[in-house]
DNA sequence: CCACTCGGAGAACGATCGTTCTTAGCTCTG
DNA sequence: CAGAGCTAAGAACGATCGTTCTCCGAGTGG
């Protein structure tokens, strides 16, 4: 008998965690309140509180759902590269993302600095979600043959590049830290790649259409 | 008539930069109250508001003085050492920052994460800060004769250590950053440096003792 | 000793926010 | 149609916070 009610909660939920991300991204998580959570959304304060039975809970459910997304969106882009360019396909896509419109840098760190030293829970989900990324990027610095130290220097060029960006207002980063990821993999790629010819060009520019 | 109170004006002064130094950075701005302020300070509400008259006043305060404190404190341990190790140096000194037991990653962002898209002196001093340092870097850089890109590329990775440091809990990235660093100054350093001799061996483990 | 000024402690005020409660309308059953 | 149960809309409540105000005691000049 609830057949329809049921997926009306259901999207009421994804109608929810939609300006849950887009208030709580753009322009952080204490200054949206409950009641410009509701008018955005549609959604009554009642679903809302039976939906997230408090502000706490809908902020994780906010950020589980921004971690799951964001890696789908990386992976997406990344494994539909060949195989040799994959790492590298990681800085373009940083690129492109930093280029959007409502960029504003990473949405856990900028929660974890509002949040990180009061909620457990915030800090928990965020090292998950920075840990996830490192080891993504590990399998695939290892299917290039890269070791796990050059993983970890590579996921510091992109937190880096993540950062700087958004404070810089600026996606340049992400072609500079794609020109010093060159420069790292230099190594790997050297023995069979074009690409390590300009190794010791640090000034790679490349038009924005290709990557 | 007034010689001792105004000096009392610039102790109280003092000391709520550091109360606030201390509150802001290790807890959030938004979370700490005005009231908590005074009382860690030790100075009247009267007073506080007649130093910063209003709570923006007294972050806007808080970041330039930590702007400059970090800088000075970078800058001094840095600029005494051997001019051909002053690069690596900003990495020794980042590492021994995470090490602290008060480290809760840059100040900067997390204020930037908590008020940046809500208060524009907030991302201005920010973007100043960031700048500074860069400029620091790249001064460094040019003086032992590497590129600006390679100022730029390790900015990027004290930068994204700073952040992975902040959410790991742990001083490591600053380790990898510095290894990641000579791998990239190894055609600077090349000419007539030993530390080239290891630039293809990317995990450099050192006692934490050692610099 | 007295009047006056000044500063500190904390109450008070207005606004905001997270959360709950009231009210009024709509729908579905008999 | 009657009434029960559900919902949306928004008022209400309690807490907190930034900011201001009140009161009172201490120190000072005459």
């Amino acid at each position: 008998m609830q057949g329809g009610r049921v997926l009306d909660l259901e999207t009421a939920r994804a109608r929810v965690l939609d300006a849950a991300d887009e208030l709580f991204y753009g322009r952080g998580v204490q200054v949206v309140g409950m009641d410009e959570l509701r008018s955005a959304s549609g959604v009554s304060l009642k679903r809302l509180y039976q939906l997230f039975p408090s502000k706490g809970d809908l902020v994780e459910a906010y950020l589980r759902r921004r971690d799951a997304r964001w890696r789908a969106a990386l992976a997406s882009y990344v494994d539909t590269r060949p195989a040799e360019v994959r790492v590298l396909a990681v800085f373009d896509w940083l690129y492109q993302w930093f280029g959007e419109d409502d960029f504003r840098g990473c949405g856990f760190i900028n929660c974890f600095g509002e949040l990180g030293s009061t909620s457990p829970v915030v800090a928990d989900v965020t090292r998950t979600h920075k840990e996830a990324f490192q080891e993504y990027l590990a399998g695939l610095v290892a299917a290039s043959g890269g070791s796990p130290e050059l993983a970890a220097h590579l996921a510091l060029l992109a937190e880096g590049a993540i950062t700087t960006a958004a404070i810089a207002g600026s996606p340049e980063p992400a072609r500079q830290a794609r020109a010093a990821a060159i420069l790292l993999l230099g190594p790997v790629l050297g023995c069979d790649q074009s690409v390590s010819r300009m190794s010791h060009r640090p000034c790679v520019r490349r038009r924005p259409g290709s990557l």
